[in-house]
DNA sequence: CCGAATCCCTAACGATACTG
DNA sequence: CAGTATCGTTAGGGATTCGG
């Protein structure tokens, strides 16, 4: 019940002093906008069920194959954290065997947007990046 | 001097099957222009390092002070990593003491927008998000 | 079918100390 | 000033196992 939250105070509530790591801020309780959404985004799976879910709601196991890839355990972990931030609802069918949907709310579809730019950015500079980085490593030896 | 691409290697060579990490994608050669963006944005401190540096060019320390909170070894890091991605160019001037000039080039200023709408998203939705958190939160309790 | 709990390894990060 | 090298900590994530 409410162990749903034990990794999300670890997370966002933070009574870690958390040596070890230590993210810019996002810890603390100053409303850093873009670093909570990086800190969601930047978790890469996010992403890729934000855009896998984009078409239409889905269940469990059919995000889990097909985002292809992910871990049982992370699908899981990321659906909670995109539910906690109100992008992703979160929806019981009681029946045998019970079924659950998931699917974008408003403001999730509503990320949407700012994804596609980045990946219409990413897409059309992939190239450039990815010739820069070998002459980077070239360099390097 | 090749030691700069151990870390590299490590990152996007990979030459090691990675058991206690794995990113989606990114790794395979398999071009998924998306993580390559994702991998460099969302590893936090790059962001911060992008923007500051939108103004204009950038030394080291200079760089150290204006981003705060981060370690001189992650500025490092970080700036080699969008060195290497072509997003900010090191210019050596030499001199003593020694100085160095970090500047966003083409490719790198021309992220910024995709950036800002991200960014602006993020300030029009914080709201919603910290209000869906602490719902969120009370009722797992 | 949908998950939560545990185990364990790895890499990311901060702190610190040292070099040109 | 502008880094590099090493170390210790810890959070992230895959694999696995158990529960409703």
């Amino acid at each position: 019940m409410n162990d749903r939250n034990m990794q999300v105070t670890t997370l966002a509530g933070a009574p870690a002093p958390a040596r070890g790591r230590g993210r810019p801020s996002a810890r603390e309780d100053l409303p850093c906008p873009i670093r909570d959404v990086l800190d969601r985004i930047g978790d890469a799976w996010s992403v890729l069920v934000i855009t896998t879910l984009e078409p239409g709601p889905g269940r469990f196991n059919q995000l889990r194959r097909q985002v292809d890839g992910i871990s049982q355990r992370m699908l899981t972990v990321t659906l909670r954290h995109l539910e906690r931030d109100g992008l992703v609802s979160r929806t019981v069918i009681p029946s045998t065997p019970p079924q659950v949907e998931y699917a974008l709310t408003d403001t999730g579809r509503s990320l949407c947007l700012p994804l596609k730019v980045l990946a219409d950015w990413a897409g059309s500079h992939q190239s450039v990046i990815r010739g820069a980085r070998r002459q980077y490593d070239i360099g390097g030896n």
